[in-house]
RNA sequence: GCAUCUGUAGCUUAAUUGGAUAGAGCACCUGACUACGGAUCAGGAGGUUAGGGGUUCGACUCCCUUCAGAUGCACCA
C-alpha cells in the first residue's frame, strides 16, 4: 500500500468521525507537495469546509492533528490556505528505496492476464517510410512497451496496405521507363526504388494533364483521360483477375519494399508479431455486412448497396457496402477487426493510426457495437497529429519529405560529430563507437518525437537539426553514464546499506520522493496511451539527479553510511532512467 | 456549410485530469566548489494560458461565444 493510499484511507476516517460524513475515497484528492512548501505530500481541504462549516485553515488543522495521531507515517504538518501538506518519516522513504525502487522487477507490474492488441506502422507498399511513419512506430512500440509494463500480453500487429491504385502506379512507371532497374542494379534500398517510381508516375501524369488541358479538355476531363492512369487502372483491374504477368510484378516490387521496410524497422528498434496483408483481407467483411443486415441494423437501397444510419448519434448515413456488391474501405475494416478478434480473442486493441481517419473509426467502433460484438468496448484509436514541416505538408508524391532512412543517418552522423568535438570516447574501439553513435543520435530522435503528446500536431523543422542539450534524449543518457562511472569508480556492485540514520537532505528526499512514483506514472502512461509522460518523468528524474549531483558529495562524503546510502540513491536513479527509456525504446550508455 | 482536434514566453513544450505564485528546455544576459564526468549546475529577463462571457471557494483545464490553424464530411484507401 502506498503512503497515498494509507493517507487517503485516513482522512476518510478523520472526516467521518469529526464531522460524522462518509466521503467516497475517490473525491479525497492527494497531491505532491510543491517544492516551496514542508512536506511531501498534500491533501486539499476545499471540499471538507462545507461539511466542517469551518474555514479551510482550521479543518485542516483538525484533519492535521487527526492523522498525526492515526498515521506513524506522518511527523508534521502545516495548513496553507486550503492545503494541508503533511511530513512523511524519512524512514518511511528509505524503506520506500531499499525495499521498492532497487527491486529488479520495480516498475513492472504483474500480469493481469489480459491480451492487447496495437497495430502500428501500416505503411503502403509503394514508397519508403517517412517522418510521419517514423512518428507511428515509435508511439506504436512504445505503447507497446507500457502496456506489457502494465502486465499486459501484448501482440504487435503491422497491417500492410499492399495492393491499390498508388502500388500499380509505381509498377507502371516501372515499366514504362525503367529499363529493368533492380536494386541491386541500382545500388538503392528497394523501398526507394520503388518510391523512385511512384515519383516518375506523377511527374509523367502531370504531364499528359498538362498536354490534354492545352488540347483543349478541362482539368476534370484530364485527370480521367490520361493514359497513364487508365493503364494503371487497368492494371489494378488484371491485379484483381488474378493476371499472372501483374501479379509477379507486384510480388517482385513488394519484395524489394519489404526487404527495404525491414532494415528500416530493425533500425528503428520496432518489432511486429504478425503481419496482416491488405491483399488477403480486402475482400473481407461481407459475412458482418450479412450479419447487420439480418439483425436489422444495416439496411438495403433501392439500388442494391447497403447502409447504415447513424444520425441518431450525431453521425451520418455510412455506405458499408456497394450497390455492385463490392467492398469499400469500412467493408474490409470490419472484416480485418473481426479476423484480429477470431485469431487473438484479446481484450483491448489499439489502433495506431493518424487523426485525419478520426470519423472513420468513430464510426468503425460504433457499428462493432451496434452489431453486438462485445470486443468492440475495447478498440481505441490512437489518434495522433500530423508531422508538418516549415514548408507545409508532406507530399511523397511531390518528393517533398523527411526520408526516414535519411533522418536517421543525418541524427547519427550529428551525434558522432558532437562527440567527437567533445572528445570524450578514447579507448573506445571502432564498433563501440559506432554503436555509441547510434544509440545518442536514435536517441535524440525518439526522445524529440515521444516527448510530446501523441495528438498535438508536431512541426519538424529540418534545418534546425535536433538539439542535443536540455530537454533532450542525449541530456538524459548522459545523466545514465554520469551515474554509472561514479558507481564504477566506488566498484559498486548492487550491495544495499541497511542501517542509514534519520536526516535526509531535502535533495535525498526529493529524489525518493520522484522515484517512488515511478509506478504511478507507468500505470498512468497505460491508462492515456502516452510515452510523453513517461519522457518528461524521465527527464524531470534526471534533472533533480543532476542537481542532487553538484550540491550533494557521494564519493567524497565523509560519514560511509551516507556514502553508501548515496550510492543507493545513484544505483536508483540510474535504474529508473534506464528502464523507462527502455519503454521509449531509447538505449542508455554506460560511457559518452 | 457541418463535425472533430489544436491554440500556453520569440521558438519547442509541461501542468498529477478542477487546486497553491502556470513549470521546463532552446535562444539571450550573469555566474559556478581549483570538474566524484561542464552534453552539468545556479541566477536574470521573458505569460492578460488566442479574445470575450459563464459555472465554481478555486479555471490552462468544464460550458457558451468569437477568432486563427489543421483534418474529416467519396459507391478512394
Amino acid at each position: 500500500m502506498t503512503i497515498e493510499n494509507t493517507i487517503v484511507e485516513h482522512v476518510k476516517n478523520a472526516v467521518q468521525s469529526l464531522y460524522q460524513t462518509e466521503v467516497a475515497a475517490d473525491s479525497i484528492v492527494i497531491q505532491e507537495t510543491r517544492k516551496e512548501f514542508e512536506g511531501q505530500v498534500t491533501v486539499v481541504i476545499f471540499p471538507f469546509t462545507r461539511l466542517s462549516k469551518t474555514s479551510p485553515e482550521q479543518t485542516g488543522t483538525r484533519i492535521g492533528e487527526y492523522l498525526m495521531q492515526h498515521v506513524a507515517e506522518v511527523t508534521g504538518f502545516n495548513v496553507i490556505k486550503g492545503f494541508l501538506n503533511l511530513s512523511v518519516s524519512d524512514q518511511h522513504w528509505v524503506d520506500q528505496l531499499l525495499g521498492n525502487v532497487l527491486n529488479e522487477s520495480y516498475g513492472q507490474f504483474p500480469s493481469n492476464g489480459q491480451k492487447v492488441m496495437v497495430e502500428y506502422s501500416s505503411p503502403n507498399t509503394n514508397k519508403p517510410l517517412h517522418l510521419g511513419h517514423v512518428r507511428n512506430n515509435l508511439l506504436g512500440y512504445s505503447v507497446s512497451e507500457i502496456l506489457s509494463a502494465n502486465g499486459y500480453d501484448v501482440i504487435k500487429v503491422n497491417l500492410v496496405n499492399d495492393r491499390g491504385i498508388h502500388i500499380c502506379k509505381s509498377m507502371l512507371a516501372w515499366q514504362l521507363f525503367g529499363n529493368g532497374e533492380t536494386p541491386e542494379s541500382s545500388g538503392l534500398k528497394g523501398d526507394h526504388l520503388v518510391g523512385k517510381y511512384y515519383v516518375i508516375f506523377d511527374k509523367e501524369y502531370k504531364k499528359q494533364i498538362e498536354e490534354l488541358v492545352s488540347s483543349g479538355q478541362t482539368e476534370e476531363e484530364a485527370k480521367k483521360n490520361a493514359p497513364v492512369i487508365k493503364q494503371a487502372q487497368e492494371m489494378l483491374l488484371k491485379w484483381e483477375a488474378g493476371d499472372q504477368e501483374v501479379l509477379k510484378l507486384w510480388q517482385m516490387m513488394n519484395g524489394w519494399v519489404y526487404a527495404g521496410f525491414d532494415i528500416t524497422y530493425k533500425r528503428l528498434g520496432v518489432d511486429f508479431a504478425k503481419y496482416y496483408y491488405e491483399s488477403d483481407t480486402y475482400l473481407l467483411g461481407k459475412d458482418t455486412i450479412q450479419e447487420g443486415l439480418d439483425m436489422g441494423v444495416f439496411f438495403r437501397k433501392d439500388d442494391g448497396s447497403v447502409w447504415i444510419d447513424l444520425t441518431e448519434d450525431g453521425l451520418d448515413q455510412k455506405l458499408v457496402l456497394r450497390a455492385d456488391g463490392t467492398s469499400v474501405y469500412i467493408t474490409q475494416d470490419l472484416g480485418t477487426a473481426q479476423l484480429k478478434y477470431d485469431d487473438y480473442k484479446m481484450d483491448k486493441s489499439i489502433y495506431v493510426v493518424g487523426n485525419e481517419q478520426d470519423y472513420h473509426f468513430k464510426v468503425l467502433f460504433l457499428i462493432l457495437q451496434k452489431l453486438g460484438k462485445s470486443w468492440a468496448e475495447g478498440l481505441y484509436h490512437l489518434s495522433y497529429g500530423m508531422v508538418d514541416l516549415p514548408s507545409g505538408k508532406m507530399k511523397s508524391r511531390e518528393g517533398t519529405v523527411v526520408d526516414a532512412d535519411e533522418l536517421m543517418d543525418d541524427m547519427i552522423r550529428t551525434a558522432k560529430e558532437r562527440t567527437e568535438e567533445l572528445g570524450k570516447v578514447d579507448g573506445f574501439s571502432e564498433s563501440e563507437k559506432a554503436n555509441l553513435y547510434d544509440m545518442i543520435g536514435l536517441g535524440a530522435l525518439k526522445f524529440f518525437l515521444l516527448k510530446v503528446e501523441p495528438k498535438k500536431r508536431l512541426l519538424f523543422d529540418p534545418n534546425e537539426s535536433i538539439d542535443f542539450q536540455g530537454h533532450t534524449g542525449p541530456f538524459i543518457q548522459y545523466t545514465h553514464a554520469r551515474i554509472r562511472s561514479v558507481l564504477a569508480k566506488a566498484g559498486y556492485s548492487t550491495k544495499l546499506t541497511s542501517n542509514y540514520q534519520e536526516g535526509l537532505t531535502v535533495l535525498e528526499r526529493e529524489l525518493i520522493v520522484t522515484l517512488a512514483k515511478y509506478p504511478d506514472v507507468i500505470d498512468a502512461a497505460a491508462r492515456e496511451y502516452s510515452p510523453a509522460m513517461i519522457a518528461n518523468y524521465i527527464y524531470e528524474l534526471s534533472k533533480l539527479y543532476n542537481k542532487f549531483y553538484h550540491e550533494e558529495s557521494i564519493l567524497k562524503a565523509e560519514d560511509p553510511d551516507v556514502r553508501n546510502f548515496r550510492l543507493d540513491l545513484s544505483l536508483a536513479s540510474s535504474s529508473v532512467i534506464s528502464k523507462g527509456m527502455k519503454l521509449l525504446g531509447i538505449r542508455v550508455p554506460e560511457r559518452m
